[in-house]
DNA sequence: GCAATTAATGCAACACAGTTGCACTATTAT
DNA sequence: ATAATAGTGCAACTGTGTTGCATTAATTGC
């Protein structure tokens, strides 16, 4: 099964309508070994005949991360990044961001849980962890 | 001695000019609680006599940070927050953000020292740990 | 198949945090 | 006092992301 089928399932999977273009914006997400900011997700989609637009580009993101096919990842650069859901990456994991390039990836489950201490009455929802760097190809 | 003194003291020992807009701009952050984002600088800033510019405060905070008076956290909602630093909160340690009203504030320093795996070739430099929930004002 | 309904798309306009350039002003050094 | 330096204000700009609305495409019910 190629990428194109396989993304074509996963959002049929959803319940929703597996248009062309949430179809083919999965199968970018799903061939990245990294997060990918919008701007990198649509000069990918750049070559198909027919350009599909920023602001729908932006809902199928959106949508996707409301069906959790994706989750999407805060920086300090003020950028949204995405990242294709796994089995493994599904629940909580840390991300790491290299300090040259801007680069995001998802790390493993790393064995971390010393929850840090809140003030009492504080209630914890999620942790988020990002460790920042430099990645092996800035080096 | 009084806020407006120590925020000048302060200013003054980093070697340069220890301007009004740059004292009163302390004193706010001194006297805060918890991290505060331009604007709600900006707002306290608005009962003084001349109010200033808002690119200019963008300059403080900048260079407040540059001179390690403050320290600046980044946002999954694209706004920067300051905060004083003291010298427990001078190293690294992790922040709270409540999911309701947007508040920001340091957390104790927790012993949590579990280096994540990262992959081989990659650098650490920094731990950023976020934790998100609902403050007690919000429950 | 065909009309009615519903969902997705494209476009323009907007929101908003933060930045840049440059002239003007205040401070410091000589 | 004059010159050099640092800080400020204003206008214009950047970039990411959002909203409203008309148009188009896909489904649903006959
Ligand atoms: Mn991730
Ligand atoms: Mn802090
Ligand atoms: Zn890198
Ligand atoms: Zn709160």
């Amino acid at each position: 099964m190629n990428l194109i089928e396989r993304a074509k399932e996963l959002v049929s999977l959803t319940g929703d309508r597996a248009t062309a273009n949430r179809v083919r914006t999965l199968s970018v997400l799903l061939s990245a070994k990294r997060a990918l900011t919008h701007r990198e997700i649509a000069d990918q989609l750049l070559d198909a005949k027919k350009q599909l637009d920023r602001v729908t580009l932006y809902r199928i993101l959106e949508w996707m991360s409301k069906k959790s096919l994706i989750h999407k990842i805060a920086g300090d650069d003020r950028v949204w990044r995405f990242r294709i859901n796994t089995e493994i990456r599904a629940h909580q994991h840390a991300h790491f961001k290299c300090n040259r390039c801007a680069k995001v990836i998802c790390l493993k489950d790393s064995k971390y849980n010393p929850t840090p201490l809140l003030p009492v009455g504080y209630l914890l929802q999620e942790i988020e962890l990002t460790i920042k760097g430099v990645c092996s190809e800035c080096i």
